[in-house]
DNA sequence: TTATATAGGATAAATAGTATCCTATATATC
DNA sequence: GATATATAGGATACTATTTATCCTATATAA
């Protein structure tokens, strides 16, 4: 019942992106030493970013990465199911056909109530809205 | 960010005693072949519910598993956090000490925001109120 | 043409989750 | 008290997922 660590890379990327230049090409090596990120590993994370059309990709010497769409467009949704394939909290609601005990129906209802729950909270915050609240202290407790 | 198949047998079990007699005995072999639940691994999972004081173990010929709350007095959270341990959906939450990224935290705080949602949904759900809303078809979509 | 930087397939390594085996223990019944 | 039954709990095997890296190919700036 948690983020993997390859979605907590992703939003670390993007995080990193969305508070410089927006226009400007990140290294994948500038953003895996100042995010702590490994190196090979964000590769494989960027392009899931790119096919997800949250940034490009550009090839060759200067090359790396550009955000593809601006900060406030971007949320913390669309980059972790970018990464980790859309959210579900449980089993049955993906395979609706593997569901045989009806006993347990009103419990899916609950998970897809809490699914679009938390799909909508990680939905509303886009990446303009964490870089504003970004005093660490503050927003915890 | 999945409820395991440990949560998922815990709340089958859990369903199947409430829908029932509640001072019943029984025994992990009748629950386990009802609710498609692997016998042995049964035996675990009946261990961590028994530690968190949803049911009690009798043990001896006749023993087997009776309930020690009232359906309305246990919740899914209850149930599902008894077999998988508090729910948290992401790291630095948990280890606090962890987060060196300031930037990263008010991440965090949406990610609280989401964990507290969502622990409160599964809350608010007890057995009692499973059992009433049982038929499956008008629960989803 | 060369050097640089990422793509993408393959694979290794680590971790987490699922499941079972086996001996010990408790208890109902004879 | 002896016996049969049913679960406890430690150990272990098995499986799936996640994390990470290796290596060859490709694109492009200079």
């Amino acid at each position: 019942m948690r983020i993997t660590r390859a979605g907590e890379y992703a939003v670390r990327c993007v995080l990193y992106m969305s508070g410089r230049d927006i226009d400007q090409i990140f290294s994948r090596k500038e953003i895996s030493r100042e995010m702590d990120i490994p190196d090979q590993f964000l590769g494989k994370i960027a392009q899931q970013l790119s096919r997800a059309g949250i940034l490009e990709i550009i090839q060759g010497p200067k090359g790396g990465y550009r955000l593809r769409m601006r900060p406030d467009e971007i949320s913390l949704l669309d980059v972790v199911e970018a990464v980790t394939g859309e959210i579900f909290l449980n089993d049955c609601l993906m395979n609706p056909g593997s569901c045989s005990r009806s006993s347990s129906c009103s419990v899916n209802a609950v998970w897809e109530k809490a699914r679009v729950q938390l799909r909508s909270t990680l939905g509303e915050a886009t990446f303009e809205k964490l870089l504003k609240e970004n005093s660490c202290l503050s927003q915890l407790k």
